[in-house]
DNA sequence: TATGGTTGTCTATATTAATAGACATTTTGG
DNA sequence: CCAAAATGTCTATTAATATAGACAACCATA
């Protein structure tokens, strides 16, 4: 669709071999070398950027150090893994059954939890006072083995006190809230921005520096309308993508 | 909400600069400065971020440079402008109401039209048959002077002749639909990504290097769910969020 | 098995990014 | 008006980034 073949730039706090690193990255993850299952020689590429082929390596490196691809002496720059899952955001979003069978083992791990007084904000956001007891899960998920979103996640604490321990055995919310006597959640509303890694996106994710999170802040309501999660998660944006169906 | 204190990072191909650059714009954007509406001193950022002033002072200059800051020997950094614009994206997803009173000038322009034959994708996407002549537009939208969105759209030809004169004109796509006898449409998927900005996204919205683009793919129908538009759009992630309200 | 295409390694050099320190200049507020 | 708190400017040094060229090592295949 877009051709995308936009030049590389200089002194912009970016380094060449960051930029040719996600461009390259970029065309992988949109099926640009399929025919071949390897990205164009080294020394093509080098040409096609307008760098010296020592630049394209660094690239190379940068993206073997991902996983992404494997350089073989005498071969070429073979693609290892390829791969954007896809979230349809809809009234009934959730994240496992979202995934569906884009990836085979699903995962849900607890990483913390606390309870805490609720914030301005997020007191607002659930609809209940300010200082009100809530219950924070920090989760990390997973699929086929490869993180794919870091969430914090905020429960009224008077509602779902000992959701950590049904979230932690079940590894998934939907299962926890039910296991509370939850049956059914409705997604009311997501918002989405994007920015940077932080460091500890880079940590928990397990991306490279310079990388690029989308950010999904959501509100879940059982059937009445009342607010019983509010969550902010972080993706790898090369690797996800959301899908709103209207 | 998040803290976000996380470190900033060497070696990484992002220049340290550019990474406070980032962080700083966030957090204006975040509102955090609004008390003062200052930016702290340099030698508080430099010891927030564990880098000499000099370092703090570049990523200001770049700051600067985009507008966003303004410098005032013995007084501080002051900010300039702070802004993030807020798309709801629903069934009714209208550019030019979705901002609606966020900015005072909303402007649509036309850079560039031509008539094609549509790709395998977009035909697929269209329900049209392969190589169907579908008319593109080549828009760049503005809130207040400033650009918040770069899109390609494309028509089915056969019954959107003259779209782009009529779009023109109005510099808006549910005026130019009516004009063309097309009263209602309906938004029925968007799918949203997010990469760095390239060398046209840097031009077209007066972005720095290495900002992020956020991507939406939309596909619109008339009332009947025959497709009538397909359109990819690119805005600034600082600048926009995206909200989807079920 | 020879050859062309490809990645791996090495040396050298220039430019950019980052640190460090000192001091000048300007504004604000007591 | 003075002092504190800022930003502005300058010099010097080190580390990271990028270019350039040459050649070795390896793989596929004709």
């Amino acid at each position: 669709m877009d051709t995308g073949q936009a030049n590389v730039h200089r002194q912009n706090g970016v380094a060449l071999w960051r930029q040719i690193a996600d461009r390259i990255r970029a065309s992988i993850a949109n099926g640009d070398y399929d025919a071949t299952g390897k990205v164009p020689p080294e020394f093509t590429l080098a040409a096609q950027f307008g760098v010296n082929r020592h630049t394209v390596r660094s690239a190379l490196a940068a993206l073997a150090q991902e996983g992404i691809v494997r350089s073989v002496q005498g071969r070429g720059t073979l693609i290892e893994r390829k791969e954007r899952l896809n979230f349809p955001i809809t009234r009934r979003t959730r994240f496992s059954e979202g995934i569906g069978d884009q990836a085979r083992e699903k995962e849900g791990l607890l990483l913390h939890s606390a309870q805490e007084p609720a914030s301005t904000d997020l007191s607002a956001r659930l609809r209940i006072p300010e200082g009100t007891p809530v219950i924070r899960l920090e989760t990390l998920r997973k699929a086929d083995h490869r993180p794919v979103s870091r969430s914090t996640t905020w429960f009224p604490a008077d509602r779902f006190g000992g959701i950590e321990e049904a979230y932690s055995k079940s590894g998934s919310i939907t299962v926890a809230f039910r296991m509370l006597g939850l049956s059914d959640y409705l997604r009311v509303s997501t918002e989405v921005t994007a920015t940077h890694a932080d460091g500890a996106d880079l940590a928990d994710l397990q991306l490279s520096p310079g990388a690029i999170i989308l950010i999904a802040r959501a509100l879940n309501t059982d059937t009445e309308g009342v607010p019983v999660q509010y969550a902010v998660s972080r993706f790898p944006a090369d690797m996800v993508q959301f899908t709103i169906e209207n």
